[in-house]
DNA sequence: AATGAATGAGGGTTCATTCAT
DNA sequence: AATGAATGAACCCTCATTCAT
């Protein structure tokens, strides 16, 4: 156990937190009495607010791009010329946030939004803390998924990249709501896994599109 | 002018605030501060924070599924057996984003944050009332949509419209710190007019994406 | 009334406070709950705590430079050459002390509190602050106090007139304890214009004496 | 070595940061950083920080005293009706002060700051721990004082002590501050001893000044 | 002899809101 | 219609201290 207990019981607890209200919501009293751990135990152990949601990113984070470099290195063994599918790329995905979700029933939806909170304009410290982590780790990955998809130019890519990542995002940090909307609607209770398996057609469909460029721009 | 002059100027410096910020990060001070009038005055004129979050989510729902609905009869004419191409759709929404951006240059980001904060567990209230203004709008729209894609199960849809709301939700919601990465990273000014482009073909294909079940459920 | 009846609580809760106690010593929480208001009321009507010092250090320095230059300018009438003896200026700050304990029996050992923080490491703003209020004011009362001593450098000077404002500093924010031990060792009841009298001649001779450099620097 | 390496570390840190902050605004996790020690080491050796306060005091209240104790013996040889100047006096007092200087660049301002502190009015019981310690050394050497210098009456010499000390403690505990405007001011760079052999006239001469009660309190 | 972990109390500040005018 | 003043509640954080090891 490299953490104290009492480290433990506020992610825990925070993790829990984060995932239902979102961050800025959550207030350390939330957190450190979910716990149930003294008010001052966040501040002693992560040193404040962000420093534990640094400290969720990193647990988080980790994992996540570890299991995909590992994904890509078996999947290709030793060669170094082989294609993968964006279909196998985008289940690969899936399987890592899975990983994710092993640890804890809200770590998913809080990683998530944990991406979505490192997009906002004043969150520029833990975007780039974030992108230090994986962005070494992903690159054989993201350059597999490149050589996949249909030609096209890098900002186009870029894009399309973060048309996926809106979808996880939106989809897996409100899943709560969502699941529970489907509860309502359809009367049918709805696993995490279900969602992420549903994603995998549509995203890889989304970034093989053809571009076609005539309709709209005599908007 | 509906609206006493004040009122206005709150909505116009409370949009560009909660648009670059998000909701609960936006005081009422930066916003009574931005538009030049007294710490009283949203309360004054909205009732609370959150009435003047509803008022600005009226402000723009409104036009926005009226342009679509709109859109719709006029495509449709008089006769209710025609269809529509998903593609064409897609275009519609696009276009109807568009019309929400022309007040404003803030509105549309403010706008996607305010469907994504709709979706939040404790925003209950926003959501149904902002559901219980566009439902009905909306529902040809729905229904032709439904029409032309592949067929699935109502609960495939629905998960798959949350597919394509995160894509939009999250990268237009972020625009402007995505905006500034494109700008690092490629040297290019994007505009929202040349995201919302882009989308279309990716939604599209999204959405038509054939379900195939065979690898990832042996997971 | 400039000022609200709210702001005029705390100023006079936060001199005696200060006065007793010092200014990091004594909290927010102490100064409304003796001004029988709002914790925010301190924030509100001052900005912050040291908003509050620096209100208070306007309150008093003011009238005190003023008192000073007018003192000044009715001694000289019209006349520029005039001389006036150190002790005379030595009674004129007595005076001009005097007057600022009028509004407040804290208001002198607050004063001399504050000029004493002025000159802690960390306070350079204060210190500016402070500086840049009185430094005209007292220009021509300065100049009559160099032209009357007896030839010394500028920086003898410059530390002559702190030895001078540390007697005054020292047993002025301090008058409370040393009027204690003054009772118990001589059974007296010491009053303040007392001390500022008895001071008139300890700092003009102070002032005024020669120096000689024989003896210490043998050391 | 009396004291383990430990103590002696924080004793000297301590030293340091008291003299530049002052000790309310000087945190124990200050301290213990500068020490490069654990948080609870000060709270081990020194019971508490009012501990550790008592204890710097000791460390440089008694060799002060006993220096001027010395220097009072030897100057006065065997004979008990001597009588010394109270310029010589002044000047035992610098060296005294010297003394305690030699141990640490900030011990004097420490020291002088000491002696502010136990005169505020909550500081009751480290007032008496110092007047305990130094009362019965000073003695001979105050009886010396009394006697050269011109006739007045107890009270009145009290106070005049206290001129003294409020010369040498505000501007010796502000020394770096001072130091640092006469940098600005006249670009010169002052020794902390070229100050103290500046005190010796001016002290000299405040305590010798004839009492003149005509003019003042006519006021 | 020494320390990492933990804590209760309290620090200054800010929140959305309300009230009297 | 509008606002300056004021407020209760809550914010994150830091304090000196203690305890188990």
């Amino acid at each position: 156990m490299q953490r104290s207990k009492t480290a433990n019981q506020i992610l825990k607890a925070a993790e829990a937190l984060f995932s239902e209200q979102g961050f800025p919501e959550t207030t350390m009293r939330q957190i450190t009495a979910a716990a149930d751990v003294n008010l001052a135990a966040v501040n002693y152990h992560f040193g404040s607010k962000q420093g534990l949601i640094e400290a969720v990113s990193e647990k988080y984070l980790s994992p996540f791009c570890d299991y995909i470099e590992n994904a890509v290195v078996e999947r290709l063994g030793g060669s170094s010329d082989k294609t993968v599918t964006s279909n196998e790329l985008m289940e690969m995905v899936m399987r890592a946030l899975l990983e994710v979700r092993q640890g804890n029933a809200h770590a998913l939806s809080m990683f998530m939004r944990l991406l979505d909170l490192s997009y906002m304009k004043s969150q520029t410290v833990l975007r780039e803390y974030m992108f230090h982590q994986y962005h070494e780790k992903l690159e054989r990955f993201l350059t597999l998924l490149r050589d996949d998809v249909s030609p096209m130019e890098d900002d186009e890519f870029f894009w399309r990249l973060h048309f996926l990542m809106g979808s996880m995002v939106f989809t897996l940090s409100n899943f709560q709501t969502l699941a529970s909307i489907e509860k309502n609607e359809f009367d049918k209770e709805v696993e995490i896994e279900n969602v992420l398996h549903r994603m995998i057609p549509v995203l890889t469909a989304g970034l093989q599109a053809r571009s076609d460029k005539t309709y709209f721009c005599r908007l």
